[in-house]
RNA sequence: GGCCCCAUAGUUCAAUGGAUAGAACACCAGCCUUCUAAGCUGAGAAUGUAGGUUCGAUUCCUACUGGGGUCACCA
């Protein structure tokens, strides 16, 4: 597609067109196929953009050109309306290229990428799935785009929530000797540990505040009386996020852990002492002052001596560029840290912190009734959410194919469940609030996943019962393709999208946004569908029409199966 | 209260300052003796209010109204 608007754009300097000359699609098929809208070179040329749109077409009537089959005059516009075969054998031969879809706007350039950020001895819940999906596919989208991507995950097990968590299960286990009959899910146990002592301490503050902190005294101190029962609830929280992230297809090169920064951070927060960045503050806490910036007041240390998120994190930053020696660094995170991020990245440049480091504020999880919180008990579980997936999707499944084996049905409802999951976190832009709604989440039509993998199960279908045999994949296009019988609209729509899908990727990437791609594969999909009822495929007596008609299918098939692999989203053969 | 974000059909969401504001769900009317009906076709339905910038504003600016987030011992 790139090749072809470059031809047309080349056509357009021949006329006397210059700038930055952008092509864009019209509203309607009779309409055209690519439009060039007039109003910049109105300006240059000193007339109506309708008067620069009706010069242009007089002098393309002198041009010749293979891709051009007519161009028109639509008011401010020059549409151009293409040769449907041209678009077939450029579109086509692109697709069956291996890593269509790629450009090299990276140029092997390093960045490093940390998501979700999660903390131990807590929940995992939807909002968290909605990071890592997001951060999945960013890193897909990056490394597509000549990054050399660098996923890794910074851990807070260090945190006064741990504090809280462990106060918790002690009082359970005073009160019901619970540590001996534990479920086998303790990640999540313990997510429900720290609801319920967060919610009670929330309440009875000033009776166990001393409590607390002696606690976290001692766990900071690595006393016995402590770090045994951290240890063991820190490995349980790890291992469910090692579960959850083999799942969810994370592949973090690396997991940084608090617990393994907080010292250097301390230093760090005596240096901005020493340097009187940092000043002392209320009843002897470390604060830095960041109102002329208006950034309030940030702060660095407890009263207590102890640290808090930022005191780390400092340190971290400086440890991420030390070890990767990469250009940038981005942390994806919900959009309610946003203004931590702010004072964070305006600490480390006061001290003369000079790497570029990005803040994505992914958009929160709402429930219709408001924001989760644990506190009242309104969370939705990621494992909750996936097992009600899994059932309804179960039983869709089993209904609709009553003959097939009890292992197949499981392993297409285990693919089809994560694919829901997935598209759901990411249908919205990114950065924007999302209402989530248990119904429309486990409603399966429309805009959702299982729409999109049904086209490709369709055609797969299509190339099974055809008994053509295609050309593999990466042997450039079908040499023998008569590339002149794909000549109907719904075929040139699909032509167009598939074209578009270079541009798409890169606008994904720049807005950090991977609904561009959920939206894509819907309107690919919905071309298709289109299609599939319009014209008959395989039911045809020409032979020569039915491959091309499949060649094209399996175009289609191509490039949704990679742009939901770059959602991390797999697809199945039947459904 | 300060700062940040948001406001589009009944609902959930789209729309680099450009053509008649697109979808999905829900609702109503149709389409399976034919390649997978998790599908397709058709109908109704929307830019919070008041100004401004512009040839042109859902998009940019200002005020207002409503909602969300955040503002040192939370992460």
């Amino acid at each position: 597609m790139d090749i072809l608007k470059k031809q047309i754009i080349e056509l357009l300097i021949s006329v006397g067109v210059s700038g930055n000359i952008d092509l864009t699609s019209p509203p309607k098929a009779e309409m055209g196929d690519l439009a060039f809208g007039c109003f910049g070179i109105a300006k240059e040329w000193s007339v109506s953009p309708n008067e620069a749109a009706e010069k242009i077409v007089s002098e393309f009537l002198n041009l010749k050109s293979e891709v051009i089959k007519d161009v028109k005059v639509f008011g401010p516009y020059v549409n151009f309306y293409l040769n449907t075969s041209v678009v077939a054998k450029i579109v086509l031969t692109e697709v069956a290229k291996k890593n269509f879809g790629a450009n090299n706007l990276g140029h092997e350039k390093k960045v490093l990428i940390e998501y979700p950020s999660q903390n131990t001895h807590k929940e995992f819940h939807i909002g968290h799935l909605r990071i890592v999906a997001i951060g999945n596919t960013l890193v897909n989208l990056y490394n597509k785009s000549g990054f050399k991507m660098i996923p890794i995950n910074y851990v807070n097990d260090f945190g006064s929530h741990v504090v809280k968590c462990l106060w918790g299960v002690l009082k359970r286990n005073k009160e019901q000797g619970i540590m001996s009959k534990l479920p086998e899910n303790k990640q999540r146990w313990l997510g429900e540990v720290y609801a319920e002592a967060s919610n009670y301490i929330k309440e009875y503050e000033l009776e166990v505040r001393s409590e607390l902190d002696d606690l976290q005294k001692k766990l900071e101190a690595k006393d016995k009386s402590i770090i045994k029962l951290f240890k063991q609830t820190r490995g349980w929280s790890i291992d469910g996020f090692a579960r959850l992230s083999q799942e969810l297809g994370i592949k973090h090169d690396k997991i940084f852990y608090e617990s393994d920064v907080k010292e250097k951070g301390q230093k760090i927060v005596d240096q901005l002492l020493q340097a009187g960045i940092a000043e002392v503050g209320e009843r002897g806490a470390i604060i830095i002052n960041l109102e002329k910036f208006g950034l309030d007041i940030a702060l660095l240390r407890k009263s207590t001596g102890a640290g808090v998120y930022l005191t780390s994190d400092l340190a971290l930053a400086v440890e991420k560029f030390k070890k990767y020696k990469v250009e940038e660094s981005i942390n994806i995170t919900g959009s309610e840290q946003e203004f931590y991020f702010k004072q964070l990245f305006k600490i480390l440049e006061l001290n003369g912190f000079k790497n570029k480091m990005t803040h994505i504020g992914c958009g929160l999880v709402n429930l219709p009734s408001g924001k989760m919180s644990s506190r009242t008990g309104s969370v939705i579980l990621y494992e909750d959410l996936r097992d009600e997936i899994y059932a309804k999707m179960y039983e869709e499944t089993k209904s609709r194919h009553v003959d097939w084996k009890e292992n197949k049905i499981k392993k297409i409802v285990g693919v089809l469940t994560m694919a829901v999951l997935k598209f759901t976190m990411q249908k919205h832009e990114a950065a924007k609030l999302i209402t989530f709604d248990m119904k429309e989440a486990t409603s399966f039509e429309g805009f959702s996943a299982p729409y999109i993998l049904y086209v490709v199960a369709r055609i797969n279908s299509l190339l099974r019962k055809s008994k053509i045999n295609l050309q593999p994949r990466f042997l450039v296009s079908e040499p023998k393709i008569n590339y002149s019988l794909l000549t109907n609209g719904a075929e040139k729509k699909l032509l167009m999208l598939m074209g578009d899908y270079n541009e798409i990727v890169i606008k994904a990437l720049k807005n950090y946004n991977p609904s561009v791609i959920t939206k894509y594969c819907f309107d690919l999909a919905q071309a298709f569908n289109d299609y599939y009822n319009k014209v008959s495929i395989l039911n045809l007596d020409d032979k020569e029409v039915i491959k091309a008609r499949l060649v094209l299918c399996r175009a289609v098939k191509l490039v949704l199966t990679d742009a939901l692999g770059l959602l991390t989203i797999a697809t199945v053969q039947e459904m």
